[in-house]
DNA sequence: AAGACGAAAGTGGTTGA
DNA sequence: TCAACAACTTTCGTCTT
């Protein structure tokens, strides 16, 4: 498929071997964001004397009332842009090492600036809530990554960035079908280097097993794991479970339970 | 020697009382 | 909140190529 091709130009800067690659990708906000200027910055004393200790004049004071509110203001939307950048710098970090096209990770920025402009983020870290906008977005562009997969590039748990996918899906109103095993077949065909004919019989396989329900309540990795077994078997370019279990990160023993499912059920002619 | 098969026990997450 | 439950994993012994 042709979207699995078009690679992510990845970050501005450009990496020239694998070493400078590894130190740069960790560049990124720190990470501590409590007070989110150390303390650094100036703060205009509360009380309202000059330098002398002389009491100020009312215009003076009125002033100074408004100087403090406006530092006040500075600071938050200071810190929520900060935090945006953040989140932002997250997301386009996560995406390039899951190797993922650009579209998706501009659908999961607008996710994320949805999510804190109807303050979801509040009991939430960034970081989940990031992971989670990327995760919708995959779902949503039908380019799935599996939980596991996000999780793997990504600062917080599984359970964390489930919880927070299950929210903000909720809360933004998103409708995400469940995942089709067939939106895994051409990442894991490419991966295991195998042609087009094998991947439309997977296809062709993967919608006759919808038809007799052999696909729900499966994992969805497990089941395009075992079409493409088959696949391969009867298209003369077999690979072992143990090979296809690997690229879609179940075990072998999976894919051969749901491949026995479906010789069984669609009465394929595997030979022998 | 490598791959495929399957039984049995264990794990983590969802669901329904 | 708890237990039941199904999917999936882990482990391991056996058969097949």
């Amino acid at each position: 498929m042709l979207t699995d091709r078009i690679i992510d130009e990845g970050p501005e800067w450009r990496a020239f071997d694998q070493e400078q690659r590894e130190k740069r990708a960790r560049v990124g906000a720190p990470l501590t964001y409590t007070i989110h200027d150390k303390g650094l910055s100036t703060m205009i004393d509360w009380r309202n004397r000059d330098s002398y200790g002389k009491d100020l004049a009312p215009k003076r004071r009125a002033q100074i009332y408004r100087l403090r509110k406006w530092q006040r203001r500075i600071r938050v939307s200071d810190a929520t842009e900060r935090n945006l950048a953040y989140a932002l710098s997250e997301l386009d970090r996560m995406a390039s090492s899951l190797g993922l096209p650009r579209t998706v990770r501009e659908i999961a920025a607008m996710l994320y600036r949805r999510a804190v402009e109807q303050r979801l983020i509040r009991g939430r870290s960034i970081e989940g809530v990031a992971a989670a906008a990327l995760y919708a977005s995959c779902r949503q562009s039908r380019i799935p990554r599996t939980l596991d997969e996000v999780a793997e590039v990504s600062r917080v748990g599984k359970k964390e960035i489930g919880r927070s996918y299950r929210f903000i899906a909720r809360e933004l109103q998103l409708s995400i079908p469940p995942t089709s095993p067939i939106d895994y077949v051409p990442r894991f065909v490419s991966e295991l280097k195998l042609v087009g004919k094998v991947q439309a019989h997977a296809v062709k396989i993967l919608k006759m097993a919808a038809t007799k329900g052999l696909t729900s309540g499966r994992g969805p990795t497990g089941v395009a794991a075992a079409a493409i077994y088959v696949a391969s078997v009867l298209e003369n370019s077999r690979r072992t479970q143990r090979e296809v279990a690997a690229v879609a990160r179940v075990t072998e023993v999976t894919v051969r339970n749901r491949y026995k499912e479906l010789v069984e059920k669609l009465e394929l002619e595997v030979p022998l």
